[in-house]
RNA sequence: GGGCGCAUGGUCUAGUUGGUUAUGACGUCGCCCUUACAAGGCGAAGGUCCCCAGUUCGAAUCUGGGUGCGCCCACCA
């Protein structure tokens, strides 16, 4: 064994060595318990990111026990690699506007160029030691995917549980497209109230207060509070818009507040989510001022064709000069964008294709509580999310890149023509129409869909495209619904959710039994990671500097569901922790067994127990997914009990005559060290391994060994009497009373000393031998006085 | 505004069901090249466990209230 650990080499010989050796391929046909894992496809992005780095060595550490637990695993890894983060990502690199390109070429270009960065992006997952079985493998863009999403919009639609609808909806003016509510953002802007005069039909003025003046076109009515004694009188009278001469209702409603502005409010097709509420409840006229790529329409008169923000600073500068504006607060307050470009969004009544749900919150509702959550706190979130959910669920993209509808309308009656489900995945802009005739108009024309799914809706079904991979539906009855789905809390409304939703849809069940959610990487001070902060570690140099294991080792210190600061300095722990498994196992490879052990001894004895308490401990953590406590407990055996005293207690031994005591020393080694490495394995898994295949080596892998039990400790009536576990303990504390005592009378440990009086451990007197050959006394005198000292 | 979480030596952190002296790491200081390990070993100093009140023989831990920080949601005239 060389002296030094390299982990470099060793990682990347490993990597290779169980590839070729398959060491984590999922066999269908095994006859073991299934566990199956829905693992997250990363978006494909470039690169790992520290985060990522983090959230999947948790769930690989849960997976990798589950593994020794003798399990069959299946853990398949896909990436999720369409919809608008991956059209800008092409966009970045291949510096291109998908607007601005031939639709077919620019979803060619998008293909190709997964092609090239995506095995170099997964190749981050597999250095740091995922054991997955990446030969199951998806792509959210692939035949398979889009023919499992598009299976599954027809179904639904078959269901009735789709509809298209010309609705206000939520739209990103940059990216010219639909978007759901979950994609919304916060941000605090700086902006300006208004307060501008309208006139009454009596000529009098009526001063509104408004961030927006632009959309003044759109004004469809004014509404104050019932109550409102100011504005009591003019419920039912209208009032003239400036600039624009238009005539609104004044009307009056609960949801105007009296204290904001100036307690009456323009409604506007659409400002804000009140507005669509007015304009349904109050049947209200359509005025639409603002073009899907955020222009002023022919509504807006003379301002149209300019941007909105222009069209803001134009009125209001019109409107001073009129004098018709009274008033300027500047004020700052959250406005929505849209979470993938930071744009402020608008509401637009466009066609779009909707998931019918918000009747099912309850039954949302009652699967959260059906499914283990660790922690379990983290489902509050998923609650909380359902109970504020307003809008259904908007599917439709209009965008380039993504699973298309498989649908064409009749050209004439805007009949639905679905694809037929056996030529699935369809592409409508290329592909025909099952039919030749509409059935219901007989025409024969057809127009084909040009939108693409949210790429929540195809990743929705990973469940469902993992198992689907094995064509055998017996297998697949076995995969799903999974026994278990790890994510990060942010995605928690995002994918979780909708998981849920198309599993319940579908079939009825939910997609797993166990959720675990992990957190987040900040930076030093606490704070998110961004790349325009210039805050992020990038995992790829962490690899290179110090290794996989010693990244999982740091990944795995703080509890499941809590963030993590990143400071350099807490990977050292990681790295002493290898170097102090090399030097133990080093030590203990010096030496051979011969034979088994005829007599047990104490010190053996003790250790054993201990290790057997805390396997014990470690099992039971991992199976609540604490692997955080799981791992302190090992390490905290290994370091203090393992190595800062058993390996010293034994070392007399070791060096001695007595060939009964040195051999029950060295088999007792062998056998603490071959469970530690066990214990540890999941968590570094490439140390392990190697030190395994070093000086055990019984199968192929460390990863292929069985998880240790904790077993009682077989004795004889007569050793049991010797009460070893409290001996042991006790032992302990003389050895560590000797070292802090040669220590202050600086003596170096390794020396002799002469003579020695330890009062208070008469129960000691029969390891009198013992404790002179661990201490390197030569006249060991014990006295009987009631403390433990040294005199 | 609603919900959830967090608060422990200079720094980061453990502490599942209340129980002697509160865990470990980094940093600091002292000693030691002891036949696995100087990327080490041994030892030391350093804490009103955020504040207040309560329950209890006993609270870092449980209850109530407060403060600070973070996250999610709502608000967006």
């Amino acid at each position: 064994m060389d002296n030094v650990y390299d982990y470099a080499k060793t990682e990347k010989r490993l990597l290779e060595y169980w590839r070729k050796e398959k060491i984590y391929k999922f066999n269908p046909n095994s006859e073991k318990p299934i566990y199956s894992v829905d693992t997250p496809p990363p978006t494909v992005s470039g690169a790992m990111h520290i985060g990522h780095s983090a959230s999947y060595t948790q769930q690989d550490v849960i997976v990798r026990y589950k593994k020794l637990r003798g399990f069959e695993i299946f853990y398949p890894f896909g990436t999720d690699d369409n919809g608008l983060p991956t059209e800008r990502l092409i966009e970045k690199l291949k510096n291109v506007k998908a607007v601005k390109m031939d639709r077919q070429k620019f979803i060619e270009l998008c293909l190709s160029t997964l092609k090239e960065i995506r095995p170099d992006f997964v190749n981050d997952w597999k250095k740091i030691g995922m054991s997955c079985d990446f030969d199951v493998f998806y792509s959210t863009i692939d035949e398979h995917c889009r023919r499992v999403s598009q299976r599954s919009f027809i179904e639904l639609y078959e269901a009735g549980r789709e509809y298209r609808k010309k609705a206000p909806t939520v739209w990103c003016p940059v990216c010219e497209t639909a978007i759901a509510q979950v994609e919304l953002e916060d941000k605090e802007l700086e902006s300006q109230f208004n307060d501008i005069v309208f006139k009454t039909e009596d000529g009098k003025d009526l001063i509104i207060s408004t961030t927006r003046p632009e959309l003044i076109p759109s004004i469809v009515a004014m509404f104050a509070h019932p109550d409102d004694d100011r504005y009591k009188g003019l419920f039912g009278k209208k009032a003239k818009a400036p600039l624009f001469d238009i005539w609104v209702p004044i009307l009056p409603d609960e949801k105007a507040e009296p204290e904001k502005g100036t307690g009456i409010v323009m409604c506007c097709t659409f400002g804000d989510q009140t507005d669509i509420e007015w304009y349904k409840q109050h049947k209200l006229p359509l005025r639409i001022s603002i073009t899907k790529d955020g222009k002023m329409t022919d509504l807006a008169g003379k301002y149209k064709g300019m941007e909105i923000k222009e069209a803001r600073k134009v009125i209001i500068e019109d409107l001073e000069k009129e004098g018709l504006l009274k008033g300027i607060k500047k004020i700052k307050h959250p406005v929505n964008v849209h979470d993938k470009c930071g744009t402020e969004v608008e509401i637009l009544e466009t066609e779009q294709w909707f998931i019918k749900y918000l009747d099912l919150k309850k039954e949302f509702l009652k699967s959260g509580k059906e499914m283990k959550w660790r922690p379990k706190h983290m489902r509050n979130r998923y609650d909380n999310w359902i109970k504020g959910l307003k809008w259904d669920w908007c599917i439709s993209r209009q965008r380039f890149f993504g699973v298309p509808f498989p649908v064409w309308y009749c050209k004439n009656c805007s009949e639905v023509i679905l694809a037929d489900k056996k030529s699935l995945p369809v592409e409508p802009l290329k592909d025909k129409p099952p039919v030749k005739i509409c059935a219901k108009c007989r025409c024969r024309e057809f127009i084909p869909e040009k939108d693409v799914f949210d790429t929540w809706a195809t990743s929705s079904l990973t469940p469902k495209i993992a198992a689907e991979l094995f064509k055998n539906h017996k297998i697949f009855k076995k995969l799903y619904p999974m026994s278990m789905r790890p994510n990060a809390h942010d995605i928690i409304t995002f994918w979780l959710f909708n998981t849920v939703v198309k599993s319940r849809m579908h079939d009825k069940v939910n997609p797993w039994k166990d959720i675990m959610i992990s957190g987040w990487v900040l930076d030093p001070h606490g704070k998110k990671m961004s790349k325009s902060k210039g805050n992020t570690i990038a995992p790829q140099d962490i690899l290179e500097k110090y290794g996989a294991d010693v990244l999982r080792f740091w990944a795995t210190n703080t509890k499941l569901g809590e963030d993590v600061r990143f400071r350099e300095e807490d990977l050292l722990r990681g790295r002493k922790v290898l170097v102090k498994l090399w030097n133990a196992s080093r030590f203990v490879n010096t030496f051979k067994t011969e034979g088994k052990t005829k007599k047990e001894h104490v010190t053996d004895l003790w250790i054993k127990s201990k290790l057997s308490k805390v396997i014990a401990k470690a099992t039971k953590s991992l199976d609540e997914y604490e692997y955080s406590s799981a791992k302190k407990v090992i390490i905290d055996f290994f370091f203090r009990d393992f190595c800062d005293f058993y390996l010293e207690m034994v070392k007399y031994r070791l060096y001695s005559n007595d060939k009964a005591s040195k051999n029950s020393a060295i088999n007792t080694l062998r056998e603490v060290l071959f469970d530690v490495l066990i214990l540890l394995a999941p968590y570094t898994p490439y140390i392990t391994d190697e030190l395994y295949l070093i000086l055990f080596s019984y199968k192929k892998s460390i990863h292929l060994e069985q998880w240790p039990i904790s077993k009682k400790i077989r004795v004889s009536a007569e050793v049991r009497k010797t009460k070893y576990e409290e001996i042991g303990d006790l032992l302990v504390k003389v050895v560590e009373k000797i070292r802090k005592w040669k220590t202050d009378n600086k003596i170096g440990l390794g020396n002799e000393v002469e003579e020695l009086t330890l009062s208070g451990v008469k129960e000691l007197s029969n390891l009198k031998g013992e404790i002179k050959g661990i201490m390197k006394i030569n006249k060991l005198n014990l006295k009987t006085s009631p403390k433990l000292k040294i005199n």
